[in-house]
DNA sequence: CCTATTAAGTTGTTTCTACAACCAATTACA
DNA sequence: TGTAATTGGTTGTAGAAACAACTTAATAGG
């Protein structure tokens, strides 16, 4: 017989928090990008994630990568986002496998006007409500999960950060 | 026009994890639990309340409050589940709009047998990676965060027990 | 009482995601 | 050089979730 470990009360707490707020995240950051200017989260993380490359042009595995999704999903959302006039979908001349997405005029005007109600959401639920020292603690604790979640750091994100933010680039 | 707080390259940095962990994690859950046990880790989450509440009985709206859903997205997975007879579904005699679910010896069975993997699965990707002041951060840092997610406190788990976030003692 | 309102679930529709199968372009290599 | 394996993406399908509309039961107000 394998013993199991069962939680103890504080560590079943804690996950039992962590499940809530994993459960209630999506919709809480969903609604008022939703709301105001009707894109997903998954939407505007692909939007902010074009409006940062280089020429608005990413290489669709790049993006997937960038965004944890799968190439499957991401194909079907880049394509109703092209649908809609946010992006548009070429093949890269250098190797024809390659579809190229990149952000159109009225897709970055989008994501523009949209970054500062997501600033603001992530303020009012995570961000705005720590202290420093949790801050910074949350930041051990996330690096701790990412290497369970993201093992081989698929997304680079122990490299050190940039100040890129998810607004016009200020030159 | 409102000026917009952007994030400090810390803040961003930690909220930039923080969303990949809540895009992978969902299915790091369901994974082990599909595979060894063919559940989602929503319907695992249903069947475990169900396992712990007396008479093995919930009303619906008791219910999908415990796990944080809807009704209509609770009613179709109830109806699923007992389709596959985990759990019965009868009405109340006291209240007649009230339906009752009720777990099943199998739904029983199946619960028991899923616990260990369940447990095993938040051990690797959290549990276990957090030092002893790490997961005494991360209660103080979920109660912040549940004070938006839930502002009502419907879900009862924001312990009265430290009212202020006690941290690591470093002025 | 008798109607209006609220509460508890259900059902149907649309949208999205995962998964699998597939195709096309490139690379490896014998 | 020719064939196999790999890479990058697309598409079809089936399953799950959000949302709205609906049904039925209980309660409240006049």
């Amino acid at each position: 017989m394998d013993e199991v470990r069962w939680l103890s009360p504080e560590e079943l707490h804690t996950w039992v928090k962590l499940e809530v707020i994993a459960e209630l995240l999506p919709a809480a950051l969903d609604q008022p990008l939703q709301r105001e200017h009707n894109l997903t989260h998954f939407e505007y993380i692909v939007l902010a994630q074009l409006s940062e490359a280089t020429d608005r042009t990413m290489p669709l595995t790049v993006l997937a990568a960038r965004t944890s999704a799968t190439l499957p999903r991401l194909s079907h959302v880049i394509r109703r986002l092209e649908d809609r006039g946010l992006v548009v979908r070429s093949t890269s001349e250098f190797d024809r496998r390659v579809t190229l997405a990149t952000l159109t005029d009225a897709g970055w005007e989008r994501v523009v006007e949209s970054a500062p109600t997501h600033v603001a959401s992530v303020r009012d639920i995570v961000i705005d409500r720590l202290t420093a020292d949790q801050l910074r603690s949350l930041g051990a604790i996330t690096d701790a999960m990412l290497a369970a979640l993201d093992p081989d750091d698929r997304k680079g994100l122990r490299r050190v950060c940039d100040e890129k933010a998810p607004h016009p680039p200020s030159p």
